[in-house]
DNA sequence: CGACGGCTTGACGCTAATCAATATACGTGG
DNA sequence: CCACGTATATTGATTAGCGTCAAGCCGTCG
């Protein structure tokens, strides 16, 4: 892995990496930062598709496109991995154990979107932040930092447009998450206090 | 492609090709017929990912992930193309391209999902009946079949759960359509009388 | 012909969107 | 470093849209 990495660049707050349509030039690895994938429509419908966090690998499924389908911007100030696209097809050709470990990435990207598709289709306001919230301490649990805190670096409107909500529910959801004693939250500061209450919701029957 | 093919098969409406975790043994090309997929979540949540029609190939995901991810069942009597798990890795390992043509289906599956994911998050009832009709629509044109006939094998029911909505909502929605003008409808047989107007449905501001 | 599953339509209620008013945090330039 | 202006966040009031419950119809299959 690591001689793929060409280099690696620190990026402001805001900036971004790629858009969609852009040929795919580089894949990146966060080291440390934060960054969301928007997809636009034409008619100007635009959605939040990810959130990365450390360790993400960002830009996979341009591997096989030849060109990213959605634009990534910097959450705060980042450090990034840089891999060029030359590497990466030369590794692949060369070494199948690679071709396949990116295949992996790919199908990783399909199951975690079948999962996005059901909390979209299947799930009431609540239980789509409870979702969210438990998925990102699973990612950073698993990164090791197995801290109950979280800082959100997304605006209440991101993770609106993420969850397919409006910033008003989730700014509700998240103070009644509050006063049931579920989370601690100040501003974007997130302490889990009752992990299991939120699985319980997230696993309640929604009709 | 054809020497890929070891047979095909003729299987009955209701029938499973396999289910979601079965280990990949075969991709399957759609002759005639059609079928739907469906993921079930440990709770017993479940919803349609896919309604695949003539033409299509069924199981890409799982030639990377080794199992399939989701349960497939035949919507009527199919004749379907067995592509044995053996002869895929076997040419995929002689030939590049065609390592190349799998990577562009596992691909387009990752931009499907992300129209999906749009429709889920942003559009109302009427929009994702009307954009699926379209969809389903340019998908049998792109085949050949360019009559403005449609004939629906899903039941409402499965149609709502693709759309994330009841199938009430749909058979309501069905209903304005053809007061509007914009199809003919008796049953399952839908004709499209308006693409225009459907696409400005679809298109319209939602807020 | 009867029974059953699928479809349509109506009445009603709940959830989340919308509109609106503050409050808070943040960034910028003086 | 402070003051101001602007983005972000919270909370409330109201409403639209869709889910739920229920009744009746249609079409199919035994």
């Amino acid at each position: 892995m690591n001689e793929l990495v060409a280099r690696t660049v620190r990026v402001r707050k805001g900036d971004t990496l790629f858009r969609a349509g852009d040929a795919f030039a580089n894949l990146y690895a966060i080291r440390t930062g934060s960054c969301k994938a928007v997809i636009v429509a034409p008619d100007g419908q635009y959605q939040i598709t990810a959130y990365h966090i450390e360790g993400d690998v960002i830009g996979v499924e341009a591997v096989f496109l030849g060109a990213h389908d959605a634009t990534v911007v910097t959450l705060e100030d980042c450090e990034l991995s840089v891999m060029p696209a030359e590497r990466i097809d030369a590794l692949s050709r060369r070494d199948a154990g690679f071709q396949r470990d990116l295949n992996g990435l790919l199908s990783q990207l399909i199951v975690g979107g079948r999962k996005v598709l059901l909390m979209l289709g299947k799930m009431r306001a609540e239980q789509r932040l409870a979702a969210f919230l438990l998925d990102l301490d699973e990612r950073y649990a698993r990164r090791g930092q197995s801290s109950s805190d979280l800082v959100l670096r997304m605006t209440r409107q991101d993770i609106a447009s993420h969850l397919g909500l409006t910033h008003e529910t989730v700014s509700r959801a998240f103070s009644r998450f509050h006063q049931d004693g579920l989370i601690h939250i100040h501003g974007r500061e997130v302490q889990l206090l009752d992990r299991d209450g939120l699985r319980r919701l997230v696993e309640t029957e929604p009709q």
